[in-house]
Parts: C-alpha cells; structure tokens; sequence
DNA sequence: GCAGGTATTTCGGACACCGATGTATTCTGG
DNA sequence: CCAGAATACATCGGTGTCCGAAATACCTGC
C-alpha cells in the first residue's frame, strides 16, 4: 500500500492506533469483522451458501418453533417488511413453512421444515469451525478479552438503538 | 415476543447465553452492531446522510492524500470495481477529485476536496457523538471490556481473512 | 355492521458488494 | 521496435440487505 510518489502528510505516527478515537476504532472493527465474516463462509462453503439474514432467522425459529413474522422482526429488530421478504424467500427454498393461525387469521405461523433444520446445521457446523479455527489463532489474552467483551458490545448495541428517538 | 401457542421445547433455560457457543454470539455481535450503528447514524442525520461506504474512504483518503484506487480497495478489503464504483458517486457528489497520474496514465490519483473534508469532519463529529453518549451509558467495566478487545477484535478479522484459501 | 386497529404483503428504492468483461496503458522479450 | 502479457480501472449485471409507504385481509368494540 505504499503511495508511491506523494507527500502524504509530514508522517504523525505510523501506526494509527493511539490518537483515533474509540467511536472510529469501534466501527471499523465491526465493519472488518463483517466483511471478514461474510468472505470466510462464501469461501467455506462456495456452491449454494446460505445468506446471512436467513441464517439469523434460521436459528431464531430453532430455538421459538411457530412464530409470527411481527415477533421475528421485534427480536431481529428489524422491519416487518424485510421480515416478510425473506420468509418469502425462505418458503419458495423450502427451509420454512407458512401456516394461517387459526385463531387470528391475519397471523402466519412459521416454523422450520426439516430441510431447514438441516441446512441450519450444516451452516453452523461449516461457520462455528471457521470462526474458532480464527479464534484459535489468536494468543490467550486476545481470546479472552473477546470473550469478555461479547455481553458489553450486546449492551452497547442496546443502548444505541433504544436511543432511537 | 410471548410464543402463545407452543411447547416450543421443555425448556431448557430461558436465557440463551450460556451454552450458545462463542462463534454464534460473536456473529451475532457483529449484525446487532451493525445493524444498531446503522439506524443510529440515520436517525441523527435524517437529511441527506452519507453512506458508510463512502465515509470510510473519505476517512483513509484524509489520511492518505492522493491514493490510487486499487490500494484504496487493498486496505478496506473490497473488490476494486467496488471502489471504482464508490469513487464514481463521489465525484458526481463533489466530494472527491480524480486526476489520471502523469507518471502512469492508467492510474487515477484520488482526492479530497474541500467539500469532502467538510462532509468528513461533520459526519465524525455526529457519529461521535452519538457513539460516545452510548458508551457511556455502559458502567466502567463494560467499557473496559469493549476498548480492551479493539485490538484482539482486529486481529481476529484478519486471521479470518488471510486464511482465505 | 362498520369504523378503526392490527398483521402481513407488495412495491419501489437505496445501499453494499462481487465477478466477468472490456479498455486503455505500460512493460517485456526477442 | 513491437506483438503479446500484465496492470489499473471502468462498466455491467447480479445478489443481498434493508427500509417506508401503500395495499389487503382480518379482527373488535360499539
């Protein structure tokens, strides 16, 4: 990555690392680790792999067997719509299925198939041996403080949207 | 998100946490981050945001002076018709310049102009201020965890992405 | 029975990406 | 000097990830 000919600025630190504020450090580590994350499945798994977001709902519906659409979107805190489009998705794949609730008609109930089932494992499989494969590498101390991290940066995620005013 | 009608397992514990392992919460992580940060930023800024994407270039090229394209796409680790791509709307937006290098006419020397820097320096400011007030909504130790993970954080993606076969 | 809510779907649109393909431009061996 | 081979980008088409607004079907209280 040298920029070959160019001033560049009178060269402050090398390593940009102390000096930029946490908010940025933040947000970029959760923009790598994503991309990271997303580029690390494909290669895994290069024919037919699943996409994140059906994933995510995937593993909601493993664990809460027949929910609505409304509850899937509350949890995922995402919109009802998207919710909708990939339950969609997901019907015309075969991994879940769609039932009218009988006692209120405007709810659809939907709930794993088998197929579902099995392409969730699959996927978790295949991803939780990538991700600790990289866990692995990383020295003790670094393991631990990701460890440690996981139910503050849950909280923090918390905190920023439920300060959506 | 009450299941009303539904065995929905013996119930094993109500809290998902322990027994969910370490590659699942880190992805989860991640997508409830994003997603937070996302929305977060969009609700500060109703009016005309700018996308991520071009923000995070806007960020190394505030560092880097002139870059080419290809050391832009090296470093965010995107494809370089992606930043070709990005670069484009950015100059239609005025936020950056493009000049063809003398030394090498195929390279193209990307810069901020005044009115990138401007937007630069704006969308910082907000994006700081928001994510600050979250983080200091964590107490002590939470905050703690999260600032002593950015570093393991980062090396974990790399790990994951330099072992892309 | 109907007005007003509620659950979902549909539609259109913005963003975030990638790979394949095309096009200059430069470099290389002979 | 000059036909490739290689390099740096740009362009295209495609997929995924989201949202909000507008329809639709259904339910409920009065």
């Amino acid at each position: 990555m040298p920029t070959p000919a160019s001033p560049d600025r009178p060269a402050t630190v090398p390593n940009a690392d102390r000096g930029t504020p946490d908010a940025r450090r933040l947000t970029d580590a959760v923009t790598r680790l994503r991309r990271a994350l997303r580029a690390s499945i494909r290669s895994d798994y290069p024919w037919e792999t699943l996409p994140m977001a059906q994933v995510e709902l995937l593993q909601v519906l493993a664990e809460h067997s027949p929910a609505r659409i409304g509850d899937l979107a509350t949890r995922q805190r995402l919109a009802t719509s998207t919710v909708s489009g990939l339950v969609g998705q997901m019907i015309t794949s075969g991994l879940v299925a769609r039932a009218t609730d009988p006692g209120d008609r405007r709810v659809s109930a939907v709930t794993l198939t088998d197929a579902g089932h099995a392409q969730l494992a699959a996927w978790t499989r295949a991803h939780e041996r990538r991700l600790d494969t990289a866990l692995t590498r990383l020295d003790t101390a670094d393991r631990a403080a990701v460890r440690a991290a996981l139910p503050a940066l849950f909280r923090l995620a918390e905190h920023l949207d439920d300060s959506e005013h």
